[in-house]
DNA sequence: CTGTTAGCGCATTCAA
DNA sequence: TTGAATGCGCTAACAG
């Protein structure tokens, strides 16, 4: 009886929040534009989702009427009906670092213009990280994951699988899952070969690591180090091979553990800009120029390098994180896959490497 | 006819992809969870959904299955059935900025733990920003905007809560809609206190202004500039008082201005940290120490700025960010609005400033 | 305390 | 090329 033209449900009472009275805007919903523009909702919804099988002109109208009422589709029916969610889950493990700053920057500006909605999680700790993978993915919140910086282990690939959510990946590693990073191995060896070069010999290395991951097979750039130092002839001395985490503080804390062995090293190798940095602003206080005393090189090209006047691996993260999200997009638009890319690094030569001095 | 026990429409012959097949694992929804428990749906939601008017025995029980089949509700479909969104967007200016990471750092501990999901966008030109506005709000996409850093105007306020989504704001100035931030008056009159009690006379400013905003009435900072030094008596020399663009080559190019004045500043207050990097790096080359014969200070206590050894007014950002999200988690929540909040900012004595030489 | 019923706004068959 | 009808998975009245 009440399916003729009465207000009906449509006026809920608002249960939990009763609120003084309901005065929200009339939501403009696809009816209402399909109404507008004298078709019926089936072509408007085509029109609108640019399908086949509708004249420019029922096109065009659909789409004027669309616009002046500023109307926009209703992710969560659209989804419901079958359709995707315009969404994507971008994964950081940080988010007060540069680098993954300048990935969200590169990666938001590919998605913006695709009209995807990026959705940001950050997973530091294992627990929030086992939730996230447990949660998100689930009733397909997003049509897809592109995760930055860390790997994923086959039980969360499993499970995005199953749940029809795609994963993609950024500045990580070589993965199965579609990637766009850089060569760490190559990153390593391209330091190593600059120092190793300009004649020193007793090179240290201040590598960064993750507390919270172990799942990365092999830090790529710490692998270069040992192995050039082994190639070179001069062999991997722990006691200048320092792992610490990522950080200022144990950045300077492993410089000046460095600095104070009875024979430091001429040079030092540092997992990163940021560490660098620290390397650096220790070295001094220290009694010691560089790169007169010692050289630092870094990874990254961190803007501040410049200004410091670090040696450093220059890598094109702005470039990485759109490339990625390019192959997000072309995936989703169902063309052919895009090609996983490893982008290539580039000797920044700056004042922070010189040879050794001679003894 | 096909209403039996046939495929049905379920097997969707998946329109512009043509994938191999549609090997998805079938989702369990609350149908399947209801039957499973024995009871109806309506129940089954009510339990599921933590609401009264469900035997302990019965809720145990929806819950114990759910727990089994690993389901978990639809957030579309629970959505389009009359909820809110549960999303929050996040509109930044700049993403590669220490400043904005912190602060999504922060915002994001907040919704995370609070089950909301973040959705960001990234507003630089004024025409993606109006598109930003203009797309966004439509349809709900998400139940509130938290503005970093920026203003929101007259008619973008407007048409935001015509579409019932609420604004608030982080690091901005003080507006309309809930907000928390510093006072950048303050913080500026901090600053020139420091360095008028130094001693210095001569003190000039770098202000970063951004080339893309024209609305923020005057930055406080500059603004508090411009009061010390008339109320102090020396006026403002516009010779010294600077403003450029963000970022670290305006920054240095003032520098150099400064510098190669017949008359050169003491002293100099840098709008932020990274452009004060800028000033010190400038400085050297010049001949000039620091701060022996040119002091500097900056805005923020960036991570870097420890290592640098620059004086600076400090900030909680990372609270900011908590303290905003918070303010939009309570009002979701519908009880007694948080109150905007100003935040305190602090002296950090480093050192980069000394009193003027004696001439 | 529990089940029945009616949509939420849209995409998508199928028939016209 | 278009329209009418159906259901996506769930919540919210309203009865029992």
């Amino acid at each position: 009886m009440n399916a003729g033209g009465t207000p009906g449900p449509r006026a809920r009472s608002s249960a939990k929040t009763q609120r003084q009275v309901d005065i929200r805007t009339p939501q403009v919903n696809m009816t209402d534009i399909a109404r507008e523009a004298g078709v019926s909702m089936a072509t408007t919804s085509r029109a609108l989702n640019d399908l086949p099988g509708v004249s420019a002109a029922t096109r065009e109208k659909v789409l004027r009427v669309a616009a002046e009422l500023s109307y926009v589709v209703s992710p969560e029916a659209s989804r419901l009906s079958g359709g995707s969610t315009g969404r994507i889950a971008v994964v950081v493990p940080h988010l007060s670092r540069w680098f993954f700053g300048e990935m969200l920057n590169g990666i938001e500006s590919v998605f913006r213009s695709a009209k995807l909605d990026l959705m940001l999680y950050h997973v530091g700790e294992a627990d929030n990280r086992e939730s996230f993978f447990h949660e998100l993915p689930a009733r397909r919140k997003v049509d897809a994951v592109l995760v930055v910086g860390i790997p994923v282990n086959e039980a969360e690939q499993t499970r995005l699988s199953l749940m029809g959510v795609e994963i993609f990946a950024a500045g990580g590693q070589f993965a199965s899952y579609p990637f766009v990073s850089i060569d760490d191995e190559k990153c390593g060896a391209m330091a190593l070969s600059h120092l190793l070069h300009l004649g020193h010999r007793r090179i240290a290395m201040i590598d960064a690591i993750d507390p919270n991951a172990e799942e990365w097979p092999v830090d790529g750039r710490a692998l270069a180090y040992t192995e050039a130092m082994a190639a070179s002839g001069h062999g991997v001395d722990p006691s200048i091979f320092l792992r610490v985490p990522w950080g200022p503080e144990p950045g300077a804390d492993a410089m000046a553990q460095l600095l104070s062995l009875p024979d430091p090293p001429t040079a030092v190798f540092a997992h990163s800009d940021e560490i660098a940095f620290a390397a650096l602003r220790t070295a001094r206080p220290a009694g010691l120029k560089v790169p007169e005393d010692i050289s630092i090189i870094g990874v990254d090209d961190h803007p501040i390098s410049a200004q410091l006047d670090l040696t450093t691996i220059g890598q094109d993260v702005l470039h990485q994180g759109r490339l990625a999200a390019q192959l997000v997009v072309s995936s989703l638009a169902g063309g052919t896959p895009m090609p996983s890319a490893v982008l290539p690094t580039r000797l920044v030569l700056r004042g922070s490497t010189a040879p050794p001095a001679v003894r």
